[in-house]
DNA sequence: TTCTATTGGTAAAACAATTTACCAAAGGTT
DNA sequence: AACCTTTGGTAAATTGTTTTACCAATAGAA
């Protein structure tokens, strides 16, 4: 556990050097023999600026904080990855909080944020966001960016094509001859969950088609939500002869639940979702899906924090790549 | 951004009182007047201790990292959630990094465990285990976790049953009836193949089968190597009548595979794997699976290093819950 | 009454870096 | 020769907490 003092004997230097060096700041001098010397010290004695004093000191921890429902929710995978990769380009690290339930967690991410232990704060909008977290992240200015959220806070506010993406879901089947199309929709009240139930509307209006409150329902994600809605609006409306799911795990409740009721996807009734896995393939039926930019999300978020920018209330797409529609067996046009 | 010298005004103590009643250290005495009115500050100020200046003066950042090879591997999910809940209902945080590649991430590894950014490690198999980081970390004495493992280093091994699971899955094969039994194996030289490898040898061993290396192909984890590696499998043993898949995502190339070459599952071809996953019931032909405790690995190896240990070489397996076998349709007596 | 314990608290020294302010020497200008 | 500027470096302050060593006051015992 060599310190920058250490090294700075070794080298014949003074403690400030080293910090100079081993920081390549551009607009202090160093000769380059004296550069040379500190860096062969470094190498000689291993060693590794201590992270926590380097913390105190310039109030950077080089930590991001990534708030989540559920760690295991594989929607999430493909954001996680993107902001862990351009995290670690840039030499800082991901942490990951599951912020679903317990009061010992929310406040653990209190001190977290409240302690400036986080330079930067990307919460998911189902991760329950706590008004006390925002608030303490504002005061603190520590940078927070909002995934798939619509408030007014002092953040930056992240958001996915979602209109888009359930128009071009409905549009599939509405182009394959479907007339009576319902929709699983996620949990009601969020923000994306709202976009997308418009953009199911609107596509339904123009052709226009039953688009009444009987024909959407609203739950929260988990395959056996999915499946117990799917089974109740289907029950209640017969005629209907495809569901669009805004989530594909609920997607995999909705197929099932049809299933239970005796018929077949795609014959009998089409399913179309959003969010596109790499199992959707490897399905029973494998399910047609669009593909959101997730990665993309990922990889925004990160960058809006490393660059340190408080925008309140800026709103801003991802829109690159743009959606796109994965046509697969699960979508047919509708039987008679 | 209240420090500690400012509660210690407010309340009229000096900082070292304040500081105990933060720390509800029971040794130290404090009284219960004075107690209260450093809360009642505490709650008036907003104040949250500063992590950086703690975990420099105590040496304990409350962070652990978990390395993992691809963050988007659903099998990992489970182990993820499990050291996620144990390390926030302990006050600590967990840090997430992919270790699958370039060096500039193995680099900012270095920093974090070499610089004491992280109190604990936990590293999985396949996630790139450096001996650079090993060695750093066993020199930090930060303590070390490694999972599905098999080195002789100064840190704890923790690994699943794996021989256990790999015969319990084969022997479901052969009391089916099947008398030729193939294995898609995990990355050959990782320790847990072998063991799995074991296994699978065990059982037909004792049923008195063909366990010869033609029936033994091994290949790292994705969709492709699996179905590349199933195809050439029965490809040059056409007798075969079964697959042990070492992991479920391998099992889905497994089951492409088979199809491509025009054969069926289970009426042609039975599959088993090792991983039991949520989508498995959804898949085309629900996959018979071993499932393994994943969870409670994942709760363990937190534990392990919440208690500071430095265990040099000690292996444990965990084995509650026992790995427990789902028969789902993928298995099936072998045609004729 | 005097002598110890105990209680409740304080002052100041770590912890290990970054950064500000300053300084000596060398080189260039008039 | 006197003066200014640049270069390359140093000493010391700063960051916010924990912890050690110490002290005053009170209580109890002899």
């Amino acid at each position: 556990m060599p310190t920058i003092a250490d090294i700075a004997k070794y080298a014949a230097v003074s403690p400030a050097v080293v910090s100079r060096v081993i920081n390549r700041d551009p607009t202090l001098r160093v000769s380059d023999e004296t550069r040379e010397r500190v860096n062969r010290a470094v190498d000689a004695l291993d060693f590794t600026p201590n992270a926590a004093a380097r913390a105190l000191r310039s109030s950077k921890s080089g930590l991001i904080a990534f708030v989540v429902h559920d760690v295991t929710n594989p929607v999430y995978g493909e954001v996680l990855r993107g902001a862990q990769m351009t995290a670690s380009q840039s030499g800082n690290a991901l942490l990951i909080s599951e912020a679903s339930n317990s009061g010992d967690r929310a406040s653990r991410l209190v001190e977290l944020v409240g302690g400036r232990g986080v330079d930067g704060l990307i919460l998911q909008a189902d991760g329950g966001i706590s008004d006390l977290i925002l608030a303490r992240a504002a005061r603190e200015r520590v940078s927070t960016v909002l995934l798939q959220a619509e408030l007014d806070v002092p953040a930056h506010l992240l958001r996915l094509p979602d209109k888009t993406a359930a128009a071009m879901a409905t549009s599939h089947l509405v182009d394959l001859g479907h007339r009576e199309i319902a929709c699983v929709a996620t949990e009601a009240g969020l923000s994306f969950t709202e976009r997308r139930a418009a953009g199911w509307r609107a596509v339904l209006k123009s052709a226009h088609m039953n688009n009444g409150d009987d024909r959407i329902a609203y739950c929260p994600t988990s395959i056996e939500n999915g499946r117990k809605t799917t089974v109740s609006l289907l029950s209640g409306a017969p005629t209907i002869t495809a569901v669009v799911c805004f989530n594909f795990v609920t997607a995999l409740g909705a197929v099932k639940g049809i299933r239970e009721l005796g018929w077949r996807v795609p014959e009998d009734i089409s399913v179309v979702t959003i969010h596109d896995l790499a199992v959707a393939e490897f399905l029973e039926t494998p399910l047609t899906a669009v593909r959101m930019p997730l990665f993309a999300m990922g990889t925004r978020a990160v960058e809006l924090i490393l660059r340190r920018s408080f925008a309140t209330g800026a709103e801003s797409v991802i829109d690159d790549p743009k959606p796109q529609l994965i046509v697969r067996r699960s979508s047919a046009p509708p039987r008679c």
